[in-house]
DNA sequence: CCTAGTGTTCTATTTAACTATTACACTATA
DNA sequence: TATAGTGTAATAGTTAAATAGAACACTAGG
């Protein structure tokens, strides 16, 4: 897996966790890779896999069964509020940030809008789907 | 000036310059705060501060003049392309969040704008502005 | 009971970012 | 020419993140 080295790779392992929650490649009650494997195949040592586990039992989203394997909660509700909490902040920060470069927030809207528009554009020459 | 501590404090700078620029804080050929004042007002060590100068100067966004200062370009070129950059930066980043979230294109735009909506909603609340 | 598979914890080491401090190079000006 | 203000660079020390390796604790199944 390729990490972004300007971010930690504990908080970026987190966050790609909680994409496969939310795609529902983990759903709930899922038994997740063991420890050394997530290592292995995320190209990282054991103890950064831990750290970032280790907050997630915390904040409740996973639980952990000594022996058996970690496992996502089976509280669909705070998944749900996760995935809630994590859209909110995409767009908290994206907002500041256009709103810092000085776009109003009919730019912003239209900005994205092109973006999306041009995106499907180049999306639609490479397949026709 | 407050740093997110998940992300190098000279990435952090770079941003508060570029912004500054954007916003017309900085015009071009504006000459910037020495840097030993820029370390002093932004609570970090000349070096730090040196090293986010530097990779803008390797960009080209800022001219130094050694004994003198350091300039914003007068290239206003240079400097409308730096913006659409960054937003364009920002419109890739959330698209791909949101979309690795799960949302169609459809649903990132409307909650966008949603959440725009509601931060007027609040912000009218705060000031009648 | 033994073994394989699992999570957990610990120590030691390396590396990048940041800090602290000092020195050097250049410019303007009194 | 002396001095103050500027950028630049080098050295050394600190800290957080990540790594490497080992040991410990628990579970399941033969």
């Amino acid at each position: 897996m390729k990490f972004d080295d300007k971010i930690p790779i504990y908080y970026q392992i987190k966050n790609y966790l909680y994409h496969e929650m939310m795609t529902g490649a983990l759903k709930p009650g899922d038994k997740l890779p063991a420890v050394r494997q997530l290592a292995v195949d995320l190209t990282v040592n054991v103890n950064t896999v831990q750290r970032a586990l280790g907050e997630m039992i915390t904040e409740g989203i996973l639980e952990s069964q000594r022996g058996k394997g970690n496992f996502v909660t089976m509280n669909e509700q705070r998944i749900t509020r996760l995935k809630e909490q994590l859209v909110m902040e995409q767009l908290e920060r994206v907002y500041e940030q256009l709103h810092a470069l000085n776009l109003t927030d009919e730019q912003i809207i239209t900005s994205l809008k092109q973006y999306i528009a041009q995106r499907g554009q180049r999306d639609d020459q490479r397949v026709s789907d």
